[in-house]
DNA sequence: TGCTCCCGCCAACGC
DNA sequence: GCGTTGGCGGGAGCA
């Protein structure tokens, strides 16, 4: 197993870089407007306090030294700027197509002519066709530049099971150059392999890799907190609501069957009762917690099937008396990230449900779903709005005023921060 | 045309 | 003050 991880490692080792990842760092580079080598890359500095001993600096490692990564931006800036360079800057930033053209004409420039940067750039229009029709083709299809794709190259760095001993960091920094891509979209991926505890962060900048050792009793505590949350309820209550919309549209309204004001209070998931925290903090949105309650969906579900948008009604936090259709359209933005992350975790895949308003995009579990291993499940301690629900003998769902939904709705769920810790 | 989701801005956060 | 983190939505690729 570690030899097969050790082939995949080597194939998207920077030192050997392959064709793909080098247009795109060189696209990245174009993008800026920076010139990047990477050999001449900044070292690594230490954190502000520590002093800098620079007669020591080549032993310097992750493991040894916390390092504040320098940003990619800081880093080329150690690059000179060439006399052309700020021309370069203003004719890209003056127009698109011409900042395009030049990605193009970069493509394809003889390494040897780097220096005539300006009198290539006076020559714009001699670019052929064939030449564009070269960098189309050399371009990275959209497929090719996913998050998901991006997640299996990310994963294959690290094996799936690491031996107990092993201890694996991960510099986020590193990953982002060796990738070729921002590390914004790193934070993406790691962010959902935390919800799931595959990583952990331990410093800034630097998570642990755990592997998939523990994602069994992650993710039968999820169900189970899922459970607690009734999911089922709200997924299965959401379905009926817009069956009943439709009928309310088509035919008559149905007496017993629409929503009323009292039903739709029903999914308030607004927290009047906790002023103290903010229903609209960011940790709220997180995508770590996002990404929980999304699994939480399947794990609970008896079709292991949910469509995007009953997930994204679940996932909104605010109340669904005001529709807020931009707010949707943001969670299934959200929802579409992850879900390319847990697909490549080979948790879910990509299905669609036929439904009475047509066909609709939905995820379906084919990850484990039996959870009945031996060992004795790790007790989640979600944190609920300042204070710490005691999931050991007391549940949400024995908390005051345990009425379906409302109850769930408050029951907002500050998550696994701490399975592995345990 | 609607679905899908890349991309990067910029604000919150934390040291 | 500055670097890190990540929410967010515009808009482009794709089916």
């Amino acid at each position: 197993m570690e030899v097969n991880c050790l082939t995949l490692k080597d194939l998207i080792n920077p030192r050997q870089p392959r064709l793909d990842f080098a247009v795109e760092d060189r696209e990245n580079a174009q993008k800026e407007n920076i010139f990047v080598d990477r050999s001449r890359m900044a070292p690594k500095t230490p954190i502000k306090n520590e002093p800098i001993d620079l007669s020591k600096q080549k032993i310097f490692t992750p493991e040894r030294n916390p390092i504040t990564p320098v940003k990619l931006v800081d880093r080329q800036q150690v690059e000179p700027w060439t006399p052309t360079a700020n021309l370069k800057m203003l004719i890209s930033a003056a127009s698109p197509d011409i900042r395009d053209r030049e990605k193009k004409k970069g493509l394809f420039r003889p390494i040897e002519n780097k220096d005539d940067a300006f009198t290539d750039s006076l020559q714009l229009d001699d670019v052929g066709d064939s030449a564009v029709d070269e960098f189309e083709k050399q371009r990275p299809s959209r497929k090719q530049k996913s998050l998901g794709l991006l997640c299996q190259k990310f994963l294959a760095r690290y094996p799936s099971y690491p031996l107990s001993t092993e201890k694996t960091t991960i510099s986020l920094d590193e990953v982002a150059v060796s990738l070729g891509v921002e590390r914004r979209r790193i934070y993406d991926i790691v962010n959902v392999l935390e919800s799931l505890q595959l990583v952990s962060r331990v410093a800034k900048n630097q998570y642990g890799w755990h592997g998939r050792h523990s994602l069994p009793k992650t993710l039968k505590n999820l169900q189970r907190l899922g459970e607690e949350q009734k999911y089922e309820e709200q997924m299965a209550y959401l379905q009926q609501k817009e069956l009943d919309l439709m009928d309310y549209k088509f035919g008559e309204r149905k007496k017993d069957g629409y929503p009323d004001a009292q039903d739709q209070q029903l999914l308030d998931f607004s927290e009047p009762d906790y002023p103290s925290s903010s229903a609209n903090s960011r940790k709220d949105k997180s995508l770590r917690i996002m990404s929980q309650k999304f699994v939480m969906l399947f794990l609970v579900s008896k079709t292991k099937i949910v469509t995007l948008d009953v997930a994204a009604k679940i996932l909104i936090e605010e109340s669904q008396d005001t529709p807020d259709h931009s707010k949707f359209k943001t969670k299934v933005r959200r929802l579409y990230d992850i879900a390319n992350v847990l697909t490549s975790l080979a948790l879910i895949k990509k299905v669609h449900v036929t439904e009475e308003r047509g066909r609709k995009p939905a995820f379906k579990w084919i990850g484990p779903v039996d959870f009945s291993t031996n060992g004795k499940a790790a007790c989640l301690r979600p944190v609920y709005l300042g204070f710490q629900i005691p999931f050991s003998g007391g549940s949400c769902s024995k908390q005051k005023n345990n009425t379906f939904p409302v109850i769930q709705a408050k029951c907002k769920v500050r998550l696994l921060t701490s399975l592995l810790e345990q």
